[in-house]
DNA sequence: TAATGACATGTCATTAATGACCTATTTCTC
DNA sequence: GAGAAATAGGTCATTAATGACATGTCATTA
């Protein structure tokens, strides 16, 4: 249900069409939640079912844009504040793989290491440039996007240094062997 | 295919049960990479209906304990090198909240961070004494595991820290109001 | 004017994951 | 010796998510 909460939130801030509420995914909220876009429009033809959007327009090319009703606006917040299955919080099988990088040739792994800490430094530059998009305010909600941010670079941040201490390892036991 | 690779990779160390495999889980992976027991023994039937594992003993209370095959081996360390789908490493509906917790009203969300700064202390503090049963070895496979629980410790600390930074910018709200 | 590419919305088959159950055995405790 | 709790291994229905397509619009540019 979060590919919900995540559709509703965006439309909490203006009516949008499928196709915009994909492309805002896109520049935000897909490394955190990913969706591909015939999600979305499942997800907003159910919702529309629910009655917690209404179609309000019909766009050019016959977009359709959906208002967020109030029962939609309900729905958000009963999400937001929810902890029902407190486990599913996390997925993260860059965390699930390095627990067991050791299973892998040194040569293989060193490979994977740089890769990986490659792969989380580009994730990384990517969040860091879309913070500089964020507008300067102390709007609560341009607060909240930016702290939400900041963990993610947090994150990304904890799989570089990861990759860093598993290549380290490697140096280590190279020069030990020496 | 990520349940897979956890499978497996478990039984990469020994031979186990489907009901040792989620105890391991439960004990380690399962705040990182969720499933529950019913799927683990689903994935043992399928892994060794593909030969990636083989049933090498019934053990007592007619206990299945899997052995894994060397094409089980080998499935784990293409899993481990593979980046096929790059975008989906990563689920976190905490995050995703995070973003979004400016739809709250002000009293609810102080409630949700003071809840949500709880769950991730928490989550930390689990993690610390999981760390405290790691063996003190220079071996990869224990160096490994610690590296990547210090990174999930970087992560619910990068959460602890988001929940004080929107508490404080709640303060100062009250506070410039006065 | 033809082709390309961004815009826009979907369907459908399949796989992954959850949630709710079910059925026994064995061990521990009162 | 009765009953609870942990061990052990599932089934089944449903929902969530992916991946591969299908279809058409509109603006630009070669």
């Amino acid at each position: 249900m979060s590919i919900r909460g995540a559709v509703l939130g965006l439309l909490m801030e203006q009516p949008m069409t499928g196709y915009e509420i994909t492309k805002r995914f896109e520049h935000s909220l897909a490394r955190i939640w990913p969706a591909r876009s015939n999600q979305i429009y499942t997800e907003l033809k159910k919702c529309e079912s629910e009655d917690l959007v209404k179609l309000s327009e019909i766009a050019a090319r016959n977009a359709r844009r959906y208002t967020i009703t109030d029962q939609g606006r309900s729905w958000v917040v009963q999400w937001l504040v929810e902890r029902s299955p407190p486990e599913q919080q996390l997925r993260f099988e860059g965390l699930l793989k390095a627990n067991f990088v050791a299973l892998l040739a040194p040569i293989e792994r060193q490979k994977f290491l740089i890769e990986e800490k490659l792969y989380w430094q580009e994730q990384s530059a990517w969040l860091m440039a879309q913070m500089k998009h964020l507008p300067t305010s102390s709007d609560t909600s341009v607060l909240a996007r930016k702290h939400a941010a900041e963990a993610g670079l947090a994150v990304y941040e904890a799989m570089v240094n990861w990759a860093d201490a598993m290549l380290k390892v490697e140096q280590v036991r190279e020069h030990a062997s020496k």
